[in-house]
DNA sequence: AATGAATGAGAGTTCATTCAT
DNA sequence: TATGAATGAACTCTCATTCAT
C-alpha cells in the first residue's frame, strides 16, 4: 500500500518537475520556438519520458496555463479578504491581474499562446484542469460584482459574468501590447510611457463601473 | 507610351492578388501554420512569383496588416465627419474599430501575429507603409481626445495618446476573446454571450471616458 | 553491463555506414551537386538520422576528409619504414600520395573541396580530427626533409615545412588534372599521356630537392 | 553593308560587357555562389539578354577563361622575346604564370571551377575558343623546352608536351593552395609562409628540369 | 517506467532558365 | 534585339512524435 502511495508521489513530483522545465523553456524561447528536445533537456529527462506524462506539445501548454492561472487564483483570494466593497473588490481583481501579468512576464503571452490555433485538440486532462481554474477565477469575479452591485457601489445595468468577462479581455489587451512593447515601439510614431497606460486603464475602467455620482442626472 | 503605364497597373493587381490569396489562406490556417505554397496556390502563380513580390513571408504579413489598417482608417474617416464632440468621435472610434474587426473577420488575430514574434525584422517597404498608416490611425483618436476635452466632453485629467492606446489594446483584447470564441467556450464554465460583450465594453469604456455629470458629488 | 558497449559500438558502425554513403555520393556527383537525400538513400536511413551525427553537409564532408588522410598517414608510416635515407624517404611520401590518390580515385577533388568556400565554417568535432590529420602527415613529411638534409641525401638550402607543403600542392595540382582528364582532353590541343606525367612529376620534383652531384661544378 | 558593320561591332561590344561584368562578379562572389542576377546588374542589361549572348552560365565561365589565357599568352609573348636559352624561357614561363596569378588574384580559382564539374557541357563557341588558347599557350611552353633540349640548358630526358603540363599544373596547385591561404592557416598546424613557398616551388621546378651539372656522374 | 535513436513530412527560400511582349 | 516577369524544381535543415530496447 506504502509503495503505491510513494510510486504516485514520484510521479506527481516529476510530472510537475516537467511542467517547471517547460514553463522555463516556454517563456523564455516562446511556445512556436521552443522544442521537446529543450524541455527534456531542461528536466533533466529523456524526450520519450515527457510523452509519458503529456500527450503533445499543447497538452503540457495547458499544464502550464493551468497553473498560472491557480496562482492568480490564490493571490486574489488573499487581497479580496480585506475589501469592504464591491468596488474595492473590483480593484483588487485588475491589480491582482497586473501584479501577475508582471510577476510573471511572458507568461501571459504564453498561457494564451492557444489563441489562433486550431480548435481539434482533444480534452486531456490538462486541458480539463485549466478549464476548471478558470471557472474558480471567473467566479470570484463574479462574485465581487455581485456584490457590488448589492452594496450600490458597482452600476446595476451590467451583466456580471460579461463584466468579468470585460475585465479579464481588456486587462489582456493591454498587456499584450506591454508585452510586446518593442513592436509596438516600432511601430508607434510617438514614444509610448507604458507605465502609465496601466494606471490610467485601472482607472478608465473602474470610473466605467463605478455607479455614477449623480445617476438621476443621466 | 501606355505600355509602362499598363505593367505598372499589372503589377499592382498582382500584388493585389497575392495579398488577397495570403490573407484567406493565414486567416484560414493562421500565420504560423501557413505555407508559402498554399498562397501561390490561392493565387495561382508559382511559389517564385510570390517571392519577386514580397521578400519574405513576414513581409506579406506586414502587407496584409498594411491593407487592414488603411481599410480602417478610411472607415473611421467617414463616420467622424457627422460627429459633433469628442466624446462622439470616440464613440465613432470604438464603433469604427467593431465594425472593421467583424467586418474583417478573424483579420485582428493575423494583423497581431507579430506579437511573440522576435524583434530582428528588418524595416522593409511593407513594414513601413504599415507603420505610417498607424500613425494616421493613431493621429484620428488623438485629436479627438483633445476636441473632446476642449469641449468638455471628455474628462481632462487623461493623457490623450495613452488613452488612444487604451482604446485599441482594450478593444483588441475583447477581440481576440471574440475571435477565439471556440476555445474560450472549451473553457469558459457558462455560457457567454459575446454580443453583449461588445455593446458592454462600448458603455463601460466610453462612460469611463467621458466628464462626470456632477463633479463635486464625488 | 555490456549494452551501453554495444551501444557504442552500433553508433559508431553507423557513423561510419554515413560516411562511407556520403562519400559514394559525393565523389560521383561533386559535393556542390550531392544532395541530403542522396546520401540517407545510400545509407538506408531518413534524412533526419543524418543530423544525427552530423551537423551539416560540410560537416559531413570533413568526416570523410579527415578519414582520407588517417588512410594516407597509414600507408605512409608502412612505407617509411623500409627507408635508408631522406631522399628515399620523400620518393615514399610522394609514391604514397600517389598510390592514395589512385586507389581512392576522385577522392583528392571531394577532400579539397572546401577550397573555395566561404572560411566561416565553425569548429566541427570533425575538422578538429581533420585538421589533427593534417598534422600528422605534415610532420611525418618534415621529418623526412630533415632526416635527409642531415643525411646529405637533400639540398640544405630549403625550409622543410615549405618544402612538405610544395610536395603536397604540386602533387595535388597534377592530381586534379588528371582526376579531371576528361575536361583536360575536352582542352588540351593534343593527347595527353597521363599516365607519364606522374613519373616525369616524380623525376622532375625528387631531381630538384635531391643535394646536387657536384656543386663544386655549378 | 556598313550598317552590318556597326551591328557586328556593336555586337561585340555587349559581349565584352557582359563578360567584364561576369568577370568582376564571379571573381568577386565564386562562380557557384554568383547569379546571373548580378551578372546582368552589373553589365546594366536585362538577364534575358544575358542568355541572347551567352547559353548558361557555364558558357560564361568559359569565355572567361579564354580571355584570361589569353592575357597570360600576351604576358609571356613579351617575356620570352629577351630569354637567350630554353631554361631562361622556362624561368620566364614560371614567372609569368606567378605575375599572371597575382595580377588576378581568384581568377585562378575562378577560371578553374570547371574541375569537379560533370563534363556533359556542349561544345560551345567559348570552349572551343577557351582550347584554341590553351593550344597557344602550351605551344609557346613546348617551343622553350625543346629550345633547351638543342642548346643543352634542359635535360634530355623528358617528353616537352608532358613537362608543359607538369609547370601547369604543380604552379596551378601552389597557387589554389595559396589563393586559400585561410583555409589551409585554419588546419595546418604551423604557420605557414606562403611568399616562400613560391620562390621555392621555382627554384626546385627549374633545379629538376635543368641539365644537371655532371651528367657523365649519372 | 524510462530511454534516445529514428523518423519523415515539410518549411522557407533561391536561381538558372524561358518566353510573351 | 531586348526585356524582365514568371517559373518550379531543388536545396538544407527542423522537430513533434514513435517505438524497440
Amino acid at each position: 500500500m506504502g509503495v503505491s502511495e510513494r510510486r504516485e508521489r514520484e510521479k506527481a513530483k516529476r510530472r510537475a518537475t516537467i511542467v517547471d522545465a517547460a514553463e522555463q523553456v516556454f517563456v523564455r524561447d516562446g511556445f512556436d520556438a521552443a522544442t521537446m528536445d529543450q524541455v527534456a533537456a531542461e528536466a533533466e529527462i529523456s524526450k520519450g519520458t515527457v510523452y509519458l506524462y503529456f500527450e503533445s506539445k499543447g497538452d503540457l501548454r495547458s499544464a502550464i496555463a493551468e497553473r498560472w492561472v491557480a496562482r492568480l487564483v490564490d493571490r486574489l483570494g488573499e487581497k479580496l479578504g480585506s475589501c469592504d466593497s464591491g468596488i474595492e473588490g473590483l480593484e483588487a481583481v485588475v491589480q491582482s491581474m497586473y501584479e501577475h501579468f508582471e510577476h510573471n512576464p511572458r507568461h501571459c503571452q504564453m498561457a494564451l499562446s492557444w489563441l489562433g490555433t486550431e480548435v481539434e485538440q482533444d480534452e486531456t486532462p490538462a486541458l480539463a484542469a485549466h478549464k476548471k481554474r478558470i471557472g474558480e477565477l471567473v467566479a470570484m469575479v463574479v462574485d465581487q460584482i455581485v456584490r457590488g452591485q448589492d452594496d450600490g457601489t458597482v452600476r446595476p445595468d451590467v451583466d456580471p459574468p460579461i463584466v468579468a468577462m470585460n475585465i479579464w479581455a481588456t486587462t489582456l489587451g493591454l498587456q499584450l501590447v506591454i508585452q510586446n512593447r518593442a513592436h509596438v515601439e516600432k511601430r508607434a510614431p510617438f514614444p509610448v510611457r507604458f507605465d502609465v497606460m496601466v494606471s490610467t486603464h485601472q482607472r478608465v475602467l473602474l470610473d466605467g463601473l463605478r455607479t455614477r455620482p449623480s445617476e438621476d442626472a443621466a
